[in-house]
DNA sequence: CTTGGCACTCTCAACCCGAGAGTGCCAAAG
DNA sequence: CTTTGGCACTCTCGGGTTGAGAGTGCCAAG
């Protein structure tokens, strides 16, 4: 467990550099992490040695430090200041330093207790996979629903509503839900003697749903011209229905949390966190981890400046995938500042993905 | 339009102190109303006869705010410092001080403008509305979806995804589309013969959409009893949804500009927004704003402690209905520190709740 | 290589102090 | 009777100072 990787982005460096430190080194980078995470407070050389019973003297120590910060590992508020990991020593913190243990049983039952008591239908699920994350890792916690890579057509639906409207309601082949009003002054210009009653509309329906069961955007383009009168113009909806899916990479996002970033001292003044929300709000940031993700499954952690998105560069992302694999892909995973805990934070977000992974397939699964 | 009564929450007191007041006092409160709003500093009356050209001596107004501190119109934060307004002083200025707007006829352009170019049918439309409230009132703002008070079945579909799970689309009566996937192992048991094929369940569904047109809960568990084999087991499930949608009153809140909040000099130490973000997440607070609203149409204010929530102590919200009448009901609406461009704010919530209306209704009815 | 000693640096909290803004009161003027 | 100028008083706030404390780097001895 403890030599699983987490990603490094920048290519091999900082694990070259790992095996090149001595035990020393590494105990010493190990303690200053953990302590200031843990204090928030610049680590001085006396207080780790006190703290941690190191067995060597804090002159030892501070030998130790200046290296690590010739390696770039630690840095210096300015002098007489204690140490404070930079981003790279956080990196090397959890590639090969951190003891990371998996969620206690408990955690584990409780978690997924909760999950037993929602329905997986709607997407309060995700908002409860949110809070949990928010609420166990003390940090901001973000969900994606999951969306398959390429919208298929799986059933549809034509209603005329009680206010006169007509509605589309299509069932993607990943069992989404989409739906749209059809614009029926242009039908009526088109097929001008429709009565559009919903027994039409029950017919162009059972046509539609025998003719293009299973198939994506531009396949349902081309037999639309083969269809009859209002199903062929209803088809144009449904594949402007599918690409729209296609495009949407990332829609709804669930976001929780927020209030316990802004309760960590690096973010007490509340506008410190301004671009980070800002970010987060434009959901194209989160489709940019989606590739990232994907490439490899399993945990990602990105720290500080590792991020190339400027305003990410105070915080850390611990994200993950999950989804039935090849069918859809959901994103999950919490927002921290650097100074964050990752031992806590990974297995977390790790527990959370596989579970998930595990309540979509077996649901969906559950009866073939 | 300056006449406009904002529904004060504690009978007619206010009103009637307001009558009391001297034309002298009134235009005091109103300059340290307006001059608290912009500057966010206590101000005092030699920086009030500076700014406002009162045309009387600072003394002069030092008594006009000596009376009305003793009328509990403004606070004094400590001796030698201005006057602050004091919820009262607020609800007087809105009542009766305040020279309202209506917004730019530009204003109202982008605005529809905007509007003009999204679907009305999917949540983006709440999204948008959200964001230009934030936008133009620097504020929080707040948007939930319309929802009929009473849900009735509509029409529904069932269908048999890839994945070998069965799902129920229900579209409601109001047009809203909820989802529910069948539990189809208790179905085995109950019908051990039926095969479960999308022939079987389109039969299903047709008795169902002929036989439950427009009926709410109840009466679609009466009927079931009276339907089919497989019609009578999911209609059950029907029931449930409707129920389901019956006793959710607010179910998504589509929040924005929450920074806007956050840069506020009073929340700038991040975490005093805590207890208001916590309420906000809890869509029972929300829920108890409903009868306030449906009670009395137009644009409500609830400033600082008139708010019986005492996690909203410290900030104003301007809120509104809008929907179509006694068929769906939503909110929208602004929440920001007490000190708050009202007279900016109201109009924007008031126009944002019009013109939703005017979408809701004239979407609604274009075809009838 | 480790360690104790030592001189040095820098922050931080406490304190003081004076400037400035504001108040309340009062007596004189309108 | 209201308005106004004067005046004494109060309180905050920013700036400057200072001493304690923590931490560092270096060096020579163990």
């Amino acid at each position: 467990m403890t030599s699983q990787r987490h990603s490094p982005r920048q290519g091999g460096a900082p694990i070259r550099q790992a095996l090149e430190l001595t035990d020393r080194q590494r105990t010493v980078l190990r303690a200053v992490v953990e302590d200031y995470v843990f204090t928030a407070v610049p680590v001085g050389s006396k207080a780790l040695v006190g703290r941690y019973a190191l067995g060597v003297s804090p002159a030892t120590v501070r030998s130790a430090m200046a290296e690590l910060e010739a390696l770039g590992l630690l840095s210096h508020p300015h002098t007489s200041a204690g140490r404070v990991p930079s981003d790279l020593g956080y990196r090397l913190y959890v590639e090969s330093l951190m003891r990371e243990a998996e969620l206690d049983q408990a955690d584990r039952l409780m978690i997924r207790h909760q999950f037993s008591q929602v329905q997986l239908t709607n997407n309060e699920w995700l908002r409860l996979a949110a809070s949990i994350l928010a609420g166990s890792t003390r940090s901001a916690a973000v969900v994606t629903p999951a969306r398959s890579r390429r919208a298929h057509f799986g059933h549809v639906q034509l209603v005329a509503l009680d206010d006169g409207t007509r509605l589309v309601v299509l069932v993607l082949g990943d069992g989404n839900v989409v739906q749209r009003h059809l614009d029926r002054a242009a039908l009526q210009r088109e097929l001008p003697d429709s009565p559009f009653d919903q027994a039409e509309l029950d017919h162009a329906a059972a046509a539609l749903n025998s003719e293009l069961g299973g198939f994506a955007a531009p396949q349902v383009r081309r037999r639309a011209a083969r269809l009859p009168r209002l199903a062929a113009a209803v088809a144009g909806d449904i594949a402007a229905l599918l690409e729209e899916a296609d495009s949407v990479v990332v829609e709804d996002v669930f976001t929780d949390g927020i209030v316990n970033v802004l309760e960590q001292p690096e973010f007490a003044e509340g506008s410190r966190l301004r671009p980070v929300l800002e970010v987060l709000q434009r959901s194209d940031f989160l489709e940019q981890l989606v590739p990232v993700l994907t490439r490899s499954g399993g945990v990602h952690v990105i720290i500080g400046r590792e991020n190339s998105n400027d305003a990410m560069h105070e915080v850390s992302l611990i994200f993950a995938p999950y989804g039935a694999p090849d069918r859809a892909l959901g994103l999950l995973g919490v927002l921290g500042p650097t100074r964050m805990r990752y031992p806590r934070a990974i297995p977390t977000v790790r527990y959370l993905s596989t579970l998930m992974n595990e309540l979509i397939t077996s649901h969906y699964g559950e009866t073939q």
